[in-house]
DNA sequence: TCTATTTTAAGAATATAATTCTGTTTAATT
DNA sequence: AATTAAACAGAATTATATTCTTAAAATAGA
């Protein structure tokens, strides 16, 4: 059975999204708390869900991936199987971060990280279009970005 | 000085964005090294900005903020103060996790999370709407997601 | 209100992992 | 080939995670 967050839960589901390295002590010492209940209480959230893992965040550009697109598409069938199929094959491309069934003015919304934008028109090129029943296809290519993070601000739950 | 990354640490930041609470032990048995090579290299790839943090993923559902949505906005004006206010303005927004600078159809795509559907027509009502210089501004509703993740292909740098 | 039951926390004890240190090997440089 | 710098192994140390036991607080039922 699923338990409600109290707001010591909260407070240290959002110091470990900001910082997942932080020790149970320093937790602790910032909630006027011991080691033990903090602990007990993380691996609770682990348990039960509300923490779904985690990762180091890497710097894309220093590593080499200088471009963010995003690609609004529409489809031309939409049976059900098709869908699947269209998610799967998707899924399968190591350059999208994130694919999103949308409603509005397209069907689907991609998230990709390149190289650049040959990376980028490569990919078109010999992987998008490639897809059966696309229909329309528009990129929105990133110039700078404002803020990019996971974190989502728990002062409202 | 920046150094380039070898196949030693590829694999290290490959396994650390998909699971950074994995021992230094764990990682060098699996690179056939022993602990005091990768303790040093992951603190160097820290300190040179490839690793930017650390962070616990949470579930955005179970925290209840069931509805991710993106917004495509065009602005009226294009002058370069008025641009910065408005990336500010955005910022400070706590609904908002991405903030992209696009060429294309639009000049701004944002990403936002929130509880539900009146929690986002709250959004734009009483916060986005009340921006200035607001020229067509479109939302595309997610109904379902196929792939979300941070962790980025390495197999490729 | 009292008692039984469950939950939560504290504090100490233990186990595990991170971090440091020293000496050796390997690779690079001249 | 000699010298220097970088990378690694292995042991030693320190810090932290994890477990355990007991006490306090909260909750539910009579």
């Amino acid at each position: 059975m699923a338990h409600t967050l109290d707001h010591i839960d909260t407070q240290i589901l959002a110091m470990l999204q900001n910082n997942s390295n932080r020790t149970t002590k320093s937790i602790a010492d910032e909630l006027g708390m011991t080691t033990s209940p903090i602990f007990e209480r993380i691996k609770k959230l682990e348990k039960e869900g509300y923490i779904k893992k985690y990762v180091a965040v890497l710097d894309n550009k220093k590593i080499g991936l200088k471009l963010t697109v995003f690609i609004g598409i529409t489809l031309q069938g939409h049976t059900r199987s098709y869908l699947e199929k269209f998610v799967k094959e998707i899924n399968n491309f190591p350059e999208i971060v994130e694919c999103h069934r949308v409603s509005g003015n397209f069907d689907y919304l991609l998230k990709l990280v390149v190289e650049d934008i040959e990376a980028y028109e490569t990919f078109i090129i010999s992987k998008l279009t490639l897809l059966p029943y696309l229909g329309n296809v528009q990129s929105l290519i990133t110039l700078s970005t404002g803020k990019e993070t996971n974190e989502i601000d728990l002062s409202r739950v």
